[in-house]
RNA sequence: AGGCGCGUAGCUCAGUUGGUUAGAGCGCACGACUGAUAAUCGUGAGGUCGGCAGUUCAAAUCUGCCCGUGCCUACCA
């Protein structure tokens, strides 16, 4: 007789293979017929907010897997804290102004042979709109089949009318208040492309410079041995000597004061110049300069030359001022003279020490389109990079020069013409680090701020305490402007709030476009004639749009809240969004827009390589979606330690789907287990057998990790307890030992109820633990048991854990229990390879261990727990030959062959089955009682 | 070049205040089962904890240097 037929073998319609590739898009298809989003939203309604506010990506082209690490980690947290019973709203935004867009426009403009300069401001902008737009919807459409679940019906974006205003409100709030001031600053300069360049638009490449030793002829020092003395500079940017205003020296760099005494031939320099330079740097510079021979007429410290003057060394022709020795921190030996020649117009440095450690003016001397201004002699009409060599001869006839060459190094260029720039002064708009205390506020709040992980506090602090005044002004045209009338008598800013209530007003209603249209009277109104002020055409630098999202998304939105629970983006917005929201929020609201700040890491190739086109390394968000399913990928962001960087490729791919599958099949087979399972069969904990109520604890002692684990966003912890849970806890313990109860048992027993009970139990929670990570899988699942599209997976919450679950006398029992059967499976293996057994039903040990041990194995069936036909605990000492195992003390094993038949119908080895096809006596009633 | 990180088995990760023989899962190898079957179970082999030096009775863990790698900043006269 065939017994298959009266085995209650698992059952289920959820496929083995998942096809993720063609099923996700149909679980996203129901999730929008059921609106899910709305519905949970319905569900939620009056729980406790959860506020993860969206980083926004910028609408300019296709996802990278950067991209899906970001939205499916802000995903996963969100979903998860709803499964806490949070509302956790998340509106997704872009970041739609900027320059990478106005590029993009003007690439097109010069296929087309159009000249940008030609395109009427309103025009322009709405092609970057629309050019936006178009990328928004197609990133929108990516992340929703990541399985990003969000508002997408009604995102924001920074360049909506609606936030446009906002954003010059927000201006108008630090106008007011006097911290946004106008100052110069030198900046990055395309002479090309007559604009202010922001660092994104800079790369370095090599290029050839002309390189000058000049003399600064000696005026006045307390030093005697300067006296006739010249202090010589080097610098590789000799058109920015007009702009000189200073010299500095390191205060701990000794110097030489040489004579001169013989020269080469056909060399600049002059037998008896007198020529202070640094001790270390005398032999090179003397070689540089043609000099063979020289005496030493003293050597003195950096801190010596304080107080000296020097003149320039055209100050006979017009630049006849003092030229200052000034202290400098950056001065080194490494090239040069050991001195650096000061153009406070064109260098960082040279601004910070010269104009605002030591006040000297800072003097305009080279034009919009790199050429220096006509007014100034000699130098007057020459270009800053192409007439160097020039310069250098016209300043060598001068007796300025005594010594020219050329220095290929690494110099900044444009990004898009490819063009060398030049620092050049310019006016700008910087908001105060300090006027209104907006970094010590920033500094005392931040300590407030919740970081993941931690080391992110110190390096944000950093950052701020370093800062430099935020420049606000960009000299393009896609973007919010800035909002200001300069008064042309006074060079002040209006600061009159009726005014600026009216821009606002207008770019409510009619976006940001209206400034640009020539009608000053209308906002001006008519306190203000027209003709006395200057309307400001720079617009804002895009980090203040971004910045201010949290003004016009948390707080406008009745739907959200500030300031937000978490900011979730890549480790480099510490220096872009987190910083920016923070200035921008403490310098209008006095405080930080969030109350945490998780960062990740970048995404690497599998040996930690940046990706690259030209290394063939990159892996696409769509390619895995296509190939493996977004699942896979949710997955891969779990399972990694996303705080770091995080590696992806082929074979980390192929592990992924692997681990996948565990969870699957583990769904799988609870599904197939729970065939036909009514809620009438359940058994209450009392009645269950140990091995459930220890299932039962292991639930509860999960779901308390998991919870915590939650709330501090370690699913790497999460996924790996789970993955663990599955592979250890129940497919190769609890679901093995139980397969024979399962498939066995007569369907009314207590044990094979209180099993499915727990099998019910498992594949509730299991579902709702994974429903945040693998978010189509666990609906897949879910709907294969409730069969009702409208009763998602996601509207669930983790269950509440009955408090009596928790059980750790059983727990130390089961251990016990476990380091014994770990033994006994290895001494079965052993019989296995010897030939004596195939499988474990065959084998009936006998285990010797402690008398703990053996109280551990009261009331149960140690043969059921070991999976074969028979077994004996006993405390008797073990023969000599008996299995022992170095790892585990105290146990041994003795092995022996069960006796009797095989069963037909369970297949454990009976000594009542003596016919070849007959069958136990525990089968025999089973069979009997279901006929 | 500077700042901040990272570097533990083929892969992803654990390793608590320095303290037995460095752990887990996957993969791999071998075996079993053929009633989770393009599944499932068992056993096993894999590591000079990036390298070198130091502190210590004792270092994956602390210190220094170096190498590799990533982010940020700078390319500086």
């Amino acid at each position: 007789m065939n017994y298959k037929d009266t085995v209650f073998l698992p059952r289920t319609d959820f496929p083995m293979r998942a096809g993720l590739p063609k099923k996700e898009p149909e679980i996203l298809q129901n999730w929008q017929q059921v609106d899910l989003y709305r519905r949970l939203r319905e569900t939620r309604q009056g729980a406790p907010k959860f506020i993860l506010h969206d980083g926004p990506p910028y609408a300019n082209g296709q996802l990278h897997i950067g991209h899906a690490l970001n939205k499916i980690l802000k995903d996963v947290i969100n979903r998860s804290q709803s499964m806490l019973g949070k509302d956790a709203n998340y509106v997704p935004g872009w970041d739609c102004h900027g320059l990478p867009i106005e590029w993009k426009i003007e690439e097109q403009y010069r296929k087309k042979g159009k000249d940008k300069d030609a395109v009427p401001t309103a025009e322009f902008r709405q092609e970057c709109r629309d050019f936006a737009a178009h990328w928004l919807v197609v990133q929108s459409t990516e992340f929703q089949r990541l399985g990003v679940l969000g508002d997408w019906q009604s995102p924001y974006t920074t360049m909506a009318y609606e936030a446009e205003a906002k954003i010059a409100e927000e201006l108008g709030k630090i106008l007011m208040d006097g911290s946004l001031y106008r100052g110069a600053k030198p900046v990055m300069w395309s002479p090309v492309e007559k604009t202010a360049l922001a660092e994104a638009e800079i790369e370095y490449e090599d290029h050839t410079s002309v390189t000058i030793y000049a003399r600064f002829p000696v005026q006045s020092s307390a030093l005697q041995a300067l006296h006739n003395a010249s202090i010589v500079i080097w610098t590789t940017t000799p058109w920015t000597m007009p702009g000189n205003r200073a010299i500095a020296y390191g205060d701990d760099i000794a110097y030489r004061i040489i004579e001169v005494t013989a020269v080469k031939d056909d060399v600049l320099v002059r037998k008896g110049d007198v020529l202070c330079l640094a001790d270390d740097l005398c032999d090179v510079v003397a070689d540089a300069l043609g000099i063979t021979a020289m005496t030493a007429r003293a050597t003195v410290a950096g801190h010596e030359l304080a107080g000296t003057i020097a003149a320039h060394p055209m100050a006979a022709d017009g630049y006849d001022f003092e030229v200052p020795l000034l202290a400098g921190s950056h001065v080194t030996t490494e090239q040069g003279t050991g001195f650096v020649h000061i153009a406070p117009g064109h260098g960082v440095e040279d601004y910070e020490l010269a104009h605002l450690k030591h006040g000297i003016a800072v003097p305009e001397t080279v034009g919009e389109d790199g050429y220096i201004l006509p007014h100034l002699p000699l130098y007057g009409g020459m270009h800053a990079l192409r007439d160097n060599a020039r310069i250098a001869d016209m300043m060598a006839q001068h007796g300025g020069v005594i010594g020219i060459g050329k220095l290929v190094h690494s110099y900044p260029h444009s990004w898009r013409s490819k063009a060398p720039v030049i620092y050049r002064n310019t006016a700008q708009w910087f908001v105060s680090m300090e006027s209104h205390g907006l970094r010590d506020t920033a500094l005392g709040e931040l300590a407030k701020t919740a970081f993941y992980p931690a080391a992110g506090q110190k390096r944000l602090t950093s950052m701020i305490a370093q800062r430099p005044d935020w420049c606000l002004s960009r000299q393009r045209a896609w973007g919010v402007p800035l909002t200001i009338f300069v008064n042309k008598e006074t060079g002040q800013p209006l600061r009159d709030p009726a005014v600026h209530a009216r821009i606002v007003e207008a770019m409510r209603t009619e976006g940001a476009d209206c400034w640009f249209l020539p009608n000053a009277s209308r906002f001006l109104g008519s306190d203000y004639s027209a003709d006395d002020y200057e309307q400001v055409t720079d617009i804002l630098d895009v980090w203040f749009d971004s910045g201010s999202t949290h003004a016009f998304v948390l707080e406008d939105r009745p739907d959200l809240d500030s300031p937000a629970d978490l900011y979730l983006e890549g480790s480099d917005q510490h220096r872009g969004w987190f910083h920016s929201s923070l200035l921008q929020s403490w310098a209008t609201r006095g405080r930080a827009p969030y109350k945490g700040v998780l960062t990740h890491g970048f995404v690497l190739d599998e040996h930690g390589r940046k990706m690259s086109k030209s290394l063939g390394n990159v892996v696409t968000p769509q390619a895995v979606m296509e190939q493996n399913g977004a699942d896979i990928l949710r997955l891969w962001v779990v399972s990694s330690d996303y705080y770091n960087d995080l590696r992806i490729g082929p074979e980390i791919i192929k592990r992924m789907t692997d681990t996948y599958r565990r969870f699957r099949n583990t769904l799988r087979y609870l599904l197939g287990a729970l065939d036909g399972y009514d809620q009438a069969e359940q058994v209450g904990y009392d009645d269950m057998p140990d091995l459930e109520k220890w299932v039962l604890h292991r639930i509860a002692t999960l779901d308390d990790r998991i919870c915590r684990m939650t709330e501090s966003y370690d699913f790497h912890g999460i996924f790996t307890e789970l993955h663990q849970f599955c592979n250890s806890d129940l497919s190769a313990f609890y679901f093995e030992i139980r397969k024979d109860m399962l498939y066995c048992d007569l369907p009314g027993s207590t044990g094979r109820r209180a099993c499915r009970t727990v099998m019910q139990e498992l594949f509730n929670r299991l579902t709702a633990w994974l429903a945040p990570i693998i978010c189509f899988t666990a609906e897949e699942a879910w709907q294969a048991y409730v069969g009702d599209p409208e009763n998602s997976v996601h509207l669930r919450q983790y269950d509440a854990v009955p408090a009596n679950w928790r059980n750790d006398d059983i727990d130390a029992n089961w251990s016990l229990i476990r380091q014994v059967r770990q033994v006994v499976m290895s001494a079965l293996e052993k019989a296995r390879n010897d030939g004596a057994i195939g499988a474990s039903l065959q084998a009936a040990p006998q285990v010797y261990v402690t008398a703990a041990m053996q109280s551990a194995f009261d009331g149960q069936d140690a043969a059921t727990l070991f999976i074969t036909s028979a077994a004996t605990i006993v405390t008797d000492p073990p023969p000599a030959d008996a299995f022992r195992l170095d790892t585990v003390a105290d146990v041994a094993v003795g092995f022996a062959v069960a006796t009797g038949g095989k069963c037909a119908r369970c297949w454990k080895v009976m000594p009542e089955v003596t016919a070849d096809d007959g069958i136990c006596k525990r089968c025999d009633d089973v069979v009997a009682t279901l006929a």
